[in-house]
DNA sequence: TTGGAAAGTCAACAAGGCTGACTTAAAACC
DNA sequence: GGTTTTAAGTCAGCCTTGTTGACTTTCCAA
């Protein structure tokens, strides 16, 4: 039904196209992503967080001052949900949500001193991670990484991804 | 603290490691992982199954008559939470739990026909979009893709996971 | 001045994790 | 042969994080 291999354009077959290849990516993404998350969701225990938090911990620390509709459009969450987070933060004071200056509808969002300190104790321990991986596979592995998943997200997702990163300098 | 310029060995600066390149890879495997699972649970919405009972397929399709236990460590969650899910997945005829041959207490878990059918519905829609990005990177950037993903792996798994890997061929 | 957008809230529900306690059957040990 | 350990299964209850639906307040903009 779905071999896999398809003859190539070049009349080469694309070996790293086949059914068994394909299954290779998708257990090695299940078994990174759990790993990937083993570091923060343990240091969240300590504290009464999850990973909830910590995602808009992250994109909050990553473009301060988003407002609350360009956060939920990066997470990919209803606003009650995300609002239930975002409050327990608010109330603890990690996060500060500052009426807009232009418009007074929105706000944008900050991480407190105490915010940016539970950011660092968590990307500190996923970069460790990540630095090790990267360490090991060398530069060239990173950039093949880093193109896949790429070209894996939704189109409007990578778009946004993009642009922050040509945008964070 | 952290600022990933660490001199290297050769005296060469790892601009691959910087905290900056590091938070790239961080957002990449998020956003990645989120539409490598979107398909499967659009999928899964027409059924009355979650992605518990999705990874539960998988696993017992990759590996055909392995234990329950062995299942538990691949999907490293507790017996009562894979219980809930292998139940169901029985009840309703996509697996089949025969009693071990040599050992009379352990279960061996298969997919009946039904079962295979939603595998296949279900993988084929993840390899359509892993074929995608991998045709669009390219076989360099595939093979640092899985290079990079394996070193992220917890030990314990990778061998598990290389060992399935070798395995079926 | 009125319509619609941004934010926030309440209530209720579901999936899928978890712990703890306990049973049954069978193997393994002594 | 009796005891201990192991594999599986089950019940009950809890938590996090997602969902829908309904509704309010504020405020920008046509």
């Amino acid at each position: 039904m779905d071999t896999g291999s398809t003859g190539a354009q070049g009349g080469e077959t694309l070996l790293f196209l086949t059914d068994e290849q394909l299954r290779k990516g998708i257990e090695a993404m299940f078994f990174a992503y759990r790993a990937f998350t083993s570091d923060p969701d343990r240091i969240l225990e300590n504290y009464e967080y999850g990973r909830a938090h910590h995602r808009a911990i992250h994109f909050i620390n990553r473009q301060p001052g988003l407002t609350v509709t360009a956060l939920l459009a990066t997470l990919g969450v209803t606003k009650q949900s995300l609002n239930r987070v975002l409050r327990a933060l608010v109330d603890d004071g990690l996060v500060e949500a500052r009426v807009g200056r232009r418009d007074k509808r929105e706000r944008n969002l900050y991480l407190t001193e105490k915010g940016e300190a539970l950011e660092r104790e968590l990307s500190d321990a996923q970069r460790t991670r990540m630095r090790a991986a990267y360490r090991a596979a060398g530069p060239a592995a990173v950039t093949g990484f880093r193109q896949v998943l790429e070209a894996m997200m939704d189109p409007d997702i990578r778009r946004q991804y993009q642009a922050m990163r040509d945008g964070a300098a």
